[in-house]
DNA sequence: CCATCATATGAACGATTGCTCATATGTTCA
DNA sequence: TGAACATATGAGCAATCGTTCATATGATGG
């Protein structure tokens, strides 16, 4: 889950990358718009965020859990595929915290843990359609 | 593999994918979440477009571009990249409709396509907020 | 305890991603 | 027209992703 990264350590300070002679951009707005861009561990956080909807099966599963929470078995069947891709992509998921799983007896019921979720699913979908 | 007689029958349609004994979603709720989940060329649409907010300089970029249009150059320096890179990512963005530009002269200038992007943001950003 | 069922997990593999490097395209100006 | 500059793009490569396969873990009931 992580970025690649060129040789981004010889140029140290901002300025050295790669110029070019048009300057469209002055110092003052260059500043505010480094003062704009979140930090790097947020800008991760959030691009690994969105990354877990980047990703058809993930998103048919919390679309499936929308309904109603579910145990495994019934995810893969619902879904079509087998109980190893639903678990791996569910142990995913649960890292990123968007679902939560209770035990009874064998059976793992999986939910989401938020209602969040819905409106970014909603919101993704009213930018598409169009 | 044998089946057992029971309600098997009557997930047929379904397919045999991988079945588990547990039953724990009816039918009726089954199909009720197959009506729910979106068809499939609508999830990837999806899928893709939430791909798009899952890496950093793609993010990174929309932020930067929040704050006012730019040129493929004042990006590159502004994020410490390569002018490719960048510009192969802006591409990108363009594809998925983030992103529109405009020519002057020698230079481009890139610039959001849509204010929904800052709300899609913004939304991400409140949740890993917790 | 042992067999069985539900789930989890590690390794491996092909597909995809995001970068770099080299080069092509487009625009301006002398 | 040709040099200089801004941008775009194709090929190649290492990293990452999502699946499968085999197997481990955990729970239940004989």
């Amino acid at each position: 889950m992580m970025e690649q990264k060129g040789d981004a350590g010889l140029r140290e300070e901002i300025g050295e990358a790669e110029q070019c002679e048009c300057i469209h951009v002055h110092d003052e707005l260059k500043e505010r718009i480094l003062r704009e861009i979140p930090e790097d561990g947020k800008l991760e956080d959030l691009a690994a965020f969105f990354k877990v909807f980047g990703d058809t099966t993930r998103v048919r599963i919390l679309y499936a859990l929308l309904c109603s929470e579910m145990c495994v078995c019934d995810l893969a069947q619902i879904l079509q595929m087998t109980q190893s891709a639903i678990s791996h992509q569910l142990r995913f998921l649960k890292q990123m915290a968007l679902v939560k799983n209770r035990r009874e007896g064998k059976t793992v019921f999986y939910s989401l843990s938020d209602g969040h979720i819905s409106t970014i699913l909603s919101q993704g979908m009213e930018h598409i359609e169009e």
